[in-house]
DNA sequence: CATATTTTCATACTAAAGTATGAGATAGTT
DNA sequence: AACTATCTCATACTTTAGTATGAAAATATG
């Protein structure tokens, strides 16, 4: 529907544009003016035509302008978890499962529950945790392992 | 110096022009041909000049493109521990003293002879501090204030 | 000074955390 | 298949953490 109604739109001035120009060949020629002055205005006219048109098809040329804005961030919300030192360190999925529940304050029943184990196994998982952290509470295991960022 | 020179190729396009339309306009004048061909030319070649001048002088259109930039900040260097919430909490220096200790992992008979008082005044200071806190146990406390920006 | 708050300490108890040891089950590797 | 690492569980024990209650000093506040 835009598409037609602009082509006859386009079609009518075009059919303008030619009435104007014979028009100013008459004028001219019945007044013998100089013909100059009728290729000048010819020239300007198809000029401008150009210009528009040319301004109405082109692409819009864009020129992309780079602002660099500044996020802040908490270290931990990145970082992606130190996986070097992880494996560095030898700590297994479970054990890094529940360091990271202990992190939230959860007790070892809570975390013994949330994974579907029992007691025993989560104390068995904190010695060697707590063995390969090098630590001997699970406060120190917890600031330990945020400290290294092994946890968020 | 590009400028000057761009310049200079303009202008020697332009004479060339001129001296093109002088002779299109010698030959059909000589050879009596048609006034209209002629006509057509003029309105080609300034057609083409329109378009030509547009997209070469068109602005571009500027298009701004924000690129989020990731700075981190180690988290001591600012946040200068959350005063407004501490008094809202009505947590105590030693509570505060005491709540720092924890997160740094030590036990309570640490903390106790850190700061050289009892074993006893260390649990009860604790106790308000949970109850403050509005938590069960030293790990949900550290985790908390942590999270709350009370301890760095 | 009297009052309120904080800090200190003690005792007794319960709950949770941590240690030591042994061992079965599973999964990936050579 | 044998081996290794991981995950699992249990039992028994020790230590630490946390709760409840009461109360004596120290310190700030009107």
């Amino acid at each position: 529907m835009k598409k037609y109604k602009e082509t006859i739109i386009y079609s009518v001035g075009l059919a303008l544009l030619m009435f104007l120009l014979k028009w100013i060949e008459l004028r001219f020629i019945i007044f013998n003016h100089s013909f100059e002055i009728y290729v000048g205005l010819i020239a300007l006219i198809f000029t401008s035509l150009g210009i528009w048109l040319a301004l109405k098809l082109s692409k819009p040329k864009i020129e992309t302008l780079v602002l660099e804005k500044e996020v802040y961030l908490t270290p931990s919300s990145d970082f992606t978890l130190n996986t070097s030192l992880i494996t560095q360190l030898e700590l297994s999925k479970r054990e890094l499962e529940i360091l990271s529940l202990m992190a939230k304050g959860h007790s070892n029943e809570e975390i013994a529950s949330h994974i579907c184990v029992s007691l025993s196994t989560v104390k068995t998982h904190n010695q060697n945790l707590f063995t390969k952290l090098n630590v001997k509470r699970r406060t120190q295991a917890i600031e330990k392992a945020r400290r290294l960022n092994i946890i968020s």
